[in-house]
DNA sequence: GCAGCGCATTGACCTAAGTCAAGAAAGCCC
DNA sequence: GGGCTTTCTTGACTTAGGTCAATGCGCTGC
């Protein structure tokens, strides 16, 4: 239970409770453990309670009738996911999986729900929460429609460097397949525009470390969204 | 007043509130108009609250550097807006600007904050309306990413029939240029793609007006995402 | 230490859709 | 109702990026 409290602090979600209140919310969590590409909700399912990241790392995705997939987030520890159905509708608009071995807290919807309309904080919080996925969200569309590849992958390398702080040198955090998903793009062409970057001097990659050699002109393709030849 | 509270009474946000709880927030609420193509607010300006549609109609956008734009929803009457900010950052993550000449109530962030804080109904209702927002932001991007732009304007055509319910014939409530904006692609792709499914047969245009001749086709291209041949 | 599998890269090719430019309709305003 | 603006359509062309197929690389496990 301890060890819930401890990830329960991690989250947003809880910021500013008071030990009673974080007390009340981790008794009515369930703790669940899934394998790496284990499936945790299929489009469409009904949603009985949402989730938080404990341990390792979600992708939530939807799929083509090709299966082309495009991953809508990642999520790693202390991230909640999966909340829209608590509140509207009743199925998950999305699908989620486990990107590797993880450990997830399962809040079940009406218990949480009666907790949020005693404890107005909790609701802002999580007000709070789904306010800035609907941001992220506006830039992923913007990013999809107004951006060519080059722009995104830019984007997404600077945003990266600044979640990191390590200015130079960063470490991709899921593999090049999956990030091209994130993109909007196949493997193929990331893979050709990171060589393209690379014969440009702009960055240089070994494997999945990546150096930025020349942030401003990233910063610059990030906005333009257009790489020059 | 009474006006305020009619509008109101149209809402989501609002459903399910008692007299005296409607009369309150009425009461924070300020009555501004706009002119066709007047600007509401540009992203990264403070939100110091938010806004529902009285009258008219109002779009939400994007705007690349060469000035390119992608629309990000569409609202009329008795839908709020502009939300974000009020529980999350501060500034507008979107632009806003009048569609045509339009009536809003502006609540102004505080006073609303108040209000949620005290009434969780109304708490849970602006939950469920961000819900939903996220929804429609994952079909959003399953849109723009898996789709070709055929498969985009069938689900459009498809959800604006339900919406009007008028199964047959209906009527474009945007010019077509807005509508190519709102469908992530330009006005001549649009008007191709518009001649070539009128020469399959799907549909017939007359200027605004649009006639699904073969339901069943559309929603397989809604689905499928791809126009054959 | 090497077999085998998943992941990543590279090349040749194709196509959806954007660009640029010119007309054609359709509104709108004195 | 004629002129003006705005919107829409059509055509010729270009291009980003997807498809298909082959090869390379790097793990993991025995």
């Amino acid at each position: 239970m301890s060890q819930k409290r401890d990830i329960m602090a991690l989250s947003p979600l809880f910021g500013g409770l008071a030990e009673e209140q974080l007390d009340r919310v981790a008794q009515i969590s369930q703790d669940i453990t899934f394998d790496r590409n284990a499936p945790i909700f299929w489009e469409g399912d009904e949603g009985r309670g949402f989730y938080i990241v404990a341990a390792g790392k979600i992708k939530i995705f939807k799929l083509s009738p090709e299966g082309k997939e495009q991953i809508l987030h990642i999520y790693g520890p202390g991230q909640p996911f999966g909340e829209v159905p608590v509140f509207a509708g009743q199925h998950f608009p999305a699908n989620a999986q486990a990107v590797e071995k993880s450990r997830l807290l399962f809040f079940p919807r009406q218990a949480f729900i009666d907790l949020i309309t005693a404890h107005p904080s909790l609701a802002l919080n999580m007000l709070a929460m789904l306010s800035t996925r609907l941001r992220q969200f506006t830039i992923q569309v913007e990013n999809l429609s107004l951006k060519e590849v080059p722009g995104r992958l830019a984007s997404y390398l600077i945003y990266l460097s600044e979640e990191q702080n390590t200015s130079e040198t960063l470490h991709l955090p899921i593999s090049k397949g999956q990030l091209a998903s994130l993109l909007g793009t196949i493997p193929e062409t990331l893979s050709r525009i990171l060589g393209k970057m690379s014969a440009q001097g702009l960055i240089a990659v070994q494997g999945a470390d990546i150096f930025l050699n020349d942030r401003a002109a990233l910063e610059e393709l990030a906005v333009s969204g257009r790489l020059m030849e």
